[in-house]
RNA sequence: GCCCUCGUAGCUCAGUGGAUAGAGCGACCGCCUCCUAAGCGGUAGGCCGUAGGUUCGAUUCCUACCGGGGGCACCA
């Protein structure tokens, strides 16, 4: 009986009391189910009695009491117990409990998803950094979590498209062209411009292509350094997020948005609404309509549309394409856009609480050895993805990054994040991917069969010999994952599923640490035998596919 | 000045209004003739920033204040 199950006993055992006239109180379409950090509580908990006591107008213990007799009818539960204020501290019957091990194994790779699709399409864009530099490390968070996002929301039964929007067009990418113009012909880059070896590279690679380059007019060489320019440094960036195993549905280019008329059109529309008014000459949105602090320019007074309106036009196009909601994963730096981007969804007609959802994630600060590091783009000093992924390899780069909460700003030790020692919780948890690896491997050379080999031995376990306390524990902890994955979604915090998987990690030692698994010497395999290789599979099914939810991966040996 | 966010063990951080607030690292003491010791057990370490409020119950929600970080363009 997994948790969910359990759940829907006590919903049923409320439903009789309802029915019977025990307690008058609407019955609730779910409970929760807690798993108590006292052992004495039970495996399981359930608060329901006590959410349910203002509107039925009883004290708790007495509908907890109501609760428990019809619970108590069901041949999983072994006992039921009211505590405290009226907790429902329940305790399933061994065989109950060790079923969830046989329905993680049966299902395999789809354990932690959700059983229905919910019909809802999510747009997710991140990173989206400009396409003049590497991939800085601040935006490799975002592409960690992002992607780890991507995953989770997918598990969770939503449609899911990533989209990466590329910035190319605008005053920056002209800055960067006249740089790699400039680091062609050996001059300094120009004022605003962006220096690093980086710009001499693609510098050279744009000669490389076009050695022509210096004798054309100013004008054309200008627009072939920054066209060529800017496709290599997107390629570079491409293939770098691909190496960090972030792959994108979409690569939305702004300059596509302004070719294809988007921008003026986003204007017509927005204009059509209501909401769009000209004053000194430039076209404003009146976003203070709807809670933004001050109105914003949609087409300068020059004649060019300005950014927020290309922003328009791109939200026009995600919501044309099908998107019920978007995602936009930005940093602190521009939590000032979040004013604005609901006010825009509001002035398109859209409802923003439904169909947007900005997160804002705090910075990642750098320092070594203690001191501060400081990153600037243009200053051509800082540490990109490539560099991280160098010195502490995919695995750790992306864990280190996905496991805090995005609200917490992350300082990352670049002496401590190089040592690749047993610091980082990631070794913790794949080590203990590895050491059931290593039993099941044993396992096949005694040639004791696995449950998993066939549905007749999986179908064969007796599961109620899972009565040690530490085989409870874990069986707990693992029926946890699709809560986690839902949660996860819910509240768009990744975290929660690296924190889950360091838990059951330590779970799982401690029970391998109690529990022997195969037979030592010349002794036979046991049915127990049968039954703790089955929870080892379970455990390495979950570990496997939470791990395979923060793309990290889950090795067989180490 | 206004807005966002954080403040929890020595350090880095978890904690979806519930029971005695947790983990990893660091410190100290133990555990391999036994499936990987990258592991396990134990000890020490906390006015959950401060002060109020909301209620059966607040680390969690609200208000104010203190401290750290970020932001307030007809820039991109």
């Amino acid at each position: 009986m997994t948790p969910a199950d359990l759940a829907e006993v006590i919903v049923s055992a409320i439903r009789a009391a309802v029915a019977d006239g025990a307690i008058d109180v609407a019955v609730p379409a779910t409970v929760p189910v807690e798993r108590p950090k006292n052992p004495e509580h039970g495996d399981y908990a359930s608060p329901a009695a006590l959410q349910l006591a203002k509107a039925a107008r009883r004290p708790p213990r007495e509908i907890a009491e109501m609760i428990a007799e019809r619970l108590r009818a069901n041949p999983g539960v072994a006992s039921v117990d009211v505590a405290g204020p009226g907790f429902l501290n329940i305790r399933l019957a061994t065989a109950a409990l060790g079923e969830v091990a046989r329905t993680i194994v049966r299902a395999g790779e789809a354990y932690g998803r959700a059983a229905e699709r919910r019909g809802v399409r999510v747009n997710l864009e991140f990173v989206s950094a400009n396409p003049t530099g590497p991939v800085t490390l601040a935006s490799t968070r975002w592409a960690a979590v992002g992607d780890a996002l991507a995953k989770i929301l997918d598990a969770a039964g939503y449609d899911v498209g990533t989209e990466y929007y590329v910035n190319d067009a605008g005053v920056q990418v002209q800055r960067f062209g006249a740089s790699v113009l400039a680091a062609a012909r050996g001059e300094p880059a120009p004022p605003d411009g962006y220096q690093g070896a980086y710009v001499a590279e693609i510098a050279a690679r744009v000669q490389a292509d076009h050695p022509d380059l210096l004798e054309l007019d100013e004008g054309e060489a200008l627009a072939v350094a920054t066209r060529e320019g800017l496709a290599l440094m997107l390629a570079e960036i491409v293939s770098t997020l691909e190496g960090f195993g972030v792959h994108y549905d979409v690569w939305k280019s702004e300059r596509s948005l302004h070719e294809a008329g988007e921008l003026t059109a986003a204007v017509a529309d927005l204009r059509a609404q209501g909401h769009v008014y000209e004053a000194d000459g430039a076209v404003w949105l009146r976003t203070t309509d709807f809670g933004d602090d001050k109105d914003r320019a949609l087409i300068k007074s020059d004649g060019q549309p300005t950014y927020f309106c290309a922003d328009a036009a791109y939200y026009r196009d995600k919501r044309r394409r099908g998107f019920d909601r978007l995602i936009y994963l930005l940093g602190a730096d521009h939590h000032g856009y979040v004013g604005r981007l609901r006010a825009l969804a509001a002035c398109f007609g859209d409802d923003p609480d439904e169909t947007l959802d900005v997160i804002i994630g705090q910075m990642v600060t750098l320092s070594r050895g203690g001191e501060p590091v400081k990153m600037s783009k243009r200053a051509g000093n800082f540490l990109t993805l490539a560099d991280l992924v160098d010195a502490v390899g995919v695995d750790a780069a992306r864990y280190s990054l996905v496991r805090s909460s995005l609200d917490s700003s992350l300082d990352l030790d670049l002496d401590l994040i190089a040592k690749q020692a047993p610091e980082n919780p990631v070794f913790y948890v794949q080590y203990a991917h590895t050491r059931i690896c290593g039993v099941l491997r044993n396992a096949a050379q005694l040639g004791i069969a696995t449950a998993g080999s066939s549905a007749e031995a999986l179908a064969g376990v007796d599961v109620s010999l899972l009565s040690h306390p530490r085989e409870a524990d874990l069986l707990r902890a693992l029926g946890e994952l699709p809560n986690v994955v839902a949660a996860a979604a819910s509240l768009r915090a990744p975290h929660r599923v690296a924190r889950y998987l360091e838990e059951l990690a330590g779970t799982y030692h401690r029970f391998y640490d109690a529990c022997r698994v195969l037979p030592q010497g010349d002794e036979e395999a046991t049915p127990l035998t049968a039954a703790r290789l089955l929870l080892v599979e379970a455990t390495r099914v979950v570990l496997a596919n939470g791990l395979r939810l923060l793309g990290v991966s889950a090795p067989e040996r180490m």
